[in-house]
DNA sequence: GATGAATGAGTCTTCATTCAT
DNA sequence: GATGAATGAAGACTCATTCAT
């Protein structure tokens, strides 16, 4: 083994250990100690690699944001499909994504975020992403921009619905009964929240295709009966 | 002012911090010392009245749940109200809540029923609530409790929105579609979802009301337009 | 013994504890941990009372600082003396004070001022200090008020002699060859220098007076014979 | 470029880095990985040649230290000079040595000769250096020799204008009020003092030459105007 | 009953030094 | 010979909880 394969191999196991710590004990609770010791590795080699606990979660849920975007990317790029196709498609690949990082992106979605600490990320007329304090005062900007960097990524992962939404509107395909095209992005959280909470439903044992089916065909065409 | 008199008035002084601090915090980061700070008393006072910071945090939002409760119990009583008025009445009721105390069940959701560390409650035979690990060990049987009581008022809280649900099923109101019954647990979360996500999107403008018939028009009879 | 003593028994056996590590290890190599064994109290109660590291350390010499001070006021005040007799006043004060707080001046001199990271304090136009960089950035604003008060404390140390000579100045006392009134730092800060260094030099064993009086009179007199 | 002449490279390039960082930071606060960073070398390569941080920096004051004592040299030697013109040359060359590596040389006398720690260098009979705690116990041998070679230095650059004030004793030329010769070492001393705190005062504009004079004008014939 | 001083286990982070390649 | 990945000891600081007054 040559010193780049063994550089890889103490990265990835690091960032292997990382994923499991994080995923057991989310953000706050997680020790570094803990996945050092699950990594069977130094203090000094964590932080030498990733620089600090944040950027250490940051490194993780990137990398498998990644994944995602490049799973969303085929799925939305595939030719010859119709808008609930394309929707199912999209929503398979989330919840099936969703499943396997469950805590991780529960984490993401409320500890990173800080949304728990009154924190929320506006859209700029740029299209940028500026934080907000719904009261008292905003972190330092370095803080800032580390808590940015995870609402930018969930702002990436709505888009591609979004993209399919907007399509969908284009062709008429939709009512204009709400508010527009927030709507794709309230499916996108609520099949969020569908898998947060999975266990405490039975919906688990539904593959995620079917359930994305399942959640397309009830948004599209409603729970009410045709009569 | 007599005993009683006085002491409730630290116990509601204490409380009105608790719910100050926290909103503003989530739990990790509240500290008992902001609190006392702001309740204007001594650290064993607190400590006398509610015992531990888990404590602490569960009178709040317990004592917040009761109003929800009654709240949705008012609505659901209403005589001669159809499924879809009732949904929505309650949805209303819900969203209300939520945007009054975001922060407050955002962690109650996500902090303290340890989703986030991979805890589950699931429902045994009997209707009781029981917690689950999808990986590792469970907590001592005293912190379960403590995790699982969290999850007794998210499982009250759904019961009025489940039961109408059921009884639009009965009504053969509702298509025979998907999941059943989860539905309504889906369509409860999703909610919670937008307004832990609101500054984000634009729906916050709008009122309760009106936002609660949308989602149920929306629900109800799909985005898809009618041709 | 009641409340308040018991809690001045602490401080001030933290303090005493301060002053004994400080003394023995500079700044930067001294450790709470010596600190709380020495006082034989927990590491909380050290940071409750005095807040930080360098808090610790300000406290003590600012308290030290004060009781300086007054000496030199007192000897500064005395009436009926000539400009020679109250510099060799001050100059004896400041030697046994030097003598006594040797290590703990040293530090402040050089390690608290963070001169030897470049940082300079510089007299604005309304008498205040400034810090300035002579390379590379300042700190944040926070950490240079830090710098700073042990800065304005050296400054009010130097005073007193200042004024004397000024006072000199005034009466046609001092000859005008030289850096004018900086001459009295000068001198303030021989001596300083005179005590930092005095196990290797034989000037140990002479008293304060007697040092101080050999000072004034050779600055005033000249180290050349006259003929 | 051969072996040799690229070894020689390496080295000065560290050394030089090594001057930059230790003048920019202090002791305490350099880190060999900035000195690495900066030399554009590995880690490995400056412990292979230096040993430790401390050796580091050793060889680079030790260094300046020689080029400093050539000069003083020099002018020592310069032969029909009286020893008021010698006093000032000598003044001038470590004024100016001083302003050339002030943070370097404030470093030396109070970081490394641990002062700071309450050690002190006294000379034995033999004119030895040998170290001493005024209070505490000693550190091992090993560092002790490390802490008395920067001693040593510091020793031999007094040493010069010592013997200049040898020989003025000798010559009558100057008055018996005082310590003898520690005198000379009390003036070297003052001036690093005035050096090292020169932003605050306006000594720094003027020549080292002209300060020199000064310096050697005030102590030779007083502060005291002559009548 | 109310208080708040005291505690100390637990965390992140830094950095000089080593050693296998 | 040069490198830099790996290490782990060490240190500042936080905060829930206790308990004597």
């Amino acid at each position: 083994m040559n010193k780049k394969e063994k550089e890889m191999d103490k990265r990835s196991r690091i960032m292997a250990a990382t994923e499991e710590v994080f995923s057991r004990r989310g953000y706050a609770q997680a020790t570094i100690d803990e996945i050092i010791a699950l990594a069977d590795t130094g203090k000094g080699t964590v932080y030498k690699y990733f620089g600090s606990k944040d950027d250490l979660f940051y490194t993780l849920v990137s990398q498998k944001h990644c994944e995602l975007m490049e799973q969303m990317q085929r799925v939305s790029d595939a030719a010859g499909k119709g808008i609930e196709e394309k929707l199912a498609d999209i929503l398979t690949v989330w919840i099936r994504f969703l499943r396997k990082n469950t805590v991780l992106w529960q984490v993401l979605c409320f500890e990173m975020t800080c949304s728990n600490r009154g924190y929320s990320a506006v859209e700029t007329d740029c299209g940028a992403l500026r934080l907000e304090a719904r009261w008292g005062d905003l972190p330092p900007a370095e803080e800032q921009e580390n808590i940015l960097r995870y609402h930018r990524l969930l702002k990436e992962e709505i888009e591609p619905i979004t993209n399919v939404y907007r399509e969908g509107i284009r062709q008429d395909f939709f009512n204009k009964i709400a508010g527009h095209e927030d709507i794709a992005k309230n499916i996108f959280l609520a099949v969020a929240m569908l898998v947060f909470f999975h266990t405490t439903n039975n919906l688990e044992k539904i593959s995620a295709e079917e359930l994305a089916d399942n959640i397309i065909k009830t948004r599209l065409y409603g729970l009410a009966g045709r009569k």
